[in-house]
DNA sequence: TTTGATTGCATTGTACACAATTTAATTTCG
DNA sequence: CGAAATTAAATTGTGTACAATGCAATCAAA
């Protein structure tokens, strides 16, 4: 019955639907992610700030699974909204560290109904969100350790 | 225990796991898809165009979850690469039928090994996969539904 | 201590993504 | 029929993503 293209079909792929829901999702953040001005991956840039309040680009990029190439003008672009400083580590200049402003520290206020908004697009079952978190947790982990090895 | 803020932090989200497993997974594929020129966007539509061979933009894009804003640069340069033509549907000028042409169709031969290959960059166990699959698809079907409300 | 390697970030170039708008073709309805 | 609405792609503008490279600061080791 089955072909050696099987594989190749669209519906046989995990990725392709991680790919799919990832963007479709993000995709939905936009209106409640409009009203505070930030786009999605500056929302999680700042959500990140919000928990520890001082990071440099090689932490965020840790936490965020993003290289210096994204991350740089979108820090610049919060910088310009004056939600963040940077400014380089005294005792070594090649550190950029990057903390809140009042205003940055403010948007949290505005930002506090955001996750509940988003949790009214997306209808899962209570097991159902928790092992899909689990799995993807899974994944990531060890992406995590290949990094740490590579 | 739980503040008002415990919503905001990453590690609470749902979407950001997704987010950065997909991302994850795409760069992974890049080693495989650099063997046969294809970009992970342009591979999952000539996954598309193998098993349908004949689709217009728009249909492409409900297959895929893409636009034209993205789908019209990205089957330029397919057809640059020589994989597809694309031509005007006779009947309704306005919509663009996408066919292989035999270098696409060939393609499919160099791909068949790619899902294999990427199958042993993730780890999971046949029930943590299925488990996956089955709700993505599930978050999948119900946007699927919105797109057709409208 | 000096030079060679490493580190942290910035820059460049390519390729998406998508909202918003535009254009041209087709359909609908008065 | 003929104007208005709808549809399918294309275009424009903004914002990621990331590989590859550049560069200055720091570290390491002989």
């Amino acid at each position: 019955m089955s072909d050696k293209y099987e594989g190749l079909k669209l519906k046989n792929q995990l990725c392709f639907p991680l790919y799919a829901v990832s963007k479709e999702i993000v995709k939905r953040y936009k209106p409640f992610l409009d009203r505070i001005d930030l786009t999605y991956t500056q929302y999680i840039t700042m959500m990140v700030l919000w928990e520890h309040k001082c990071l440099n680009v090689k932490e965020l990029g840790e936490y965020l699974f993003l290289d210096s190439g994204t991350l740089t003008p979108l820090l610049k672009k919060l910088e310009q909204k004056g939600l963040v400083e940077r400014c380089r580590n005294k005792d070594d200049e090649r550190i950029l560290q990057v903390t809140l402003t009042k205003a940055g520290e403010k948007l949290k206020e505005k930002a506090v109904d955001v996750p509940a908004s988003m949790m009214s697009c997306v209808h899962l079952e209570e097991k159902e969100a928790e092992s899909l978190y689990r799995i993807l947790y899974k994944i990531l982990g060890e992406f995590s350790e290949d990094a740490e090895e590579g």
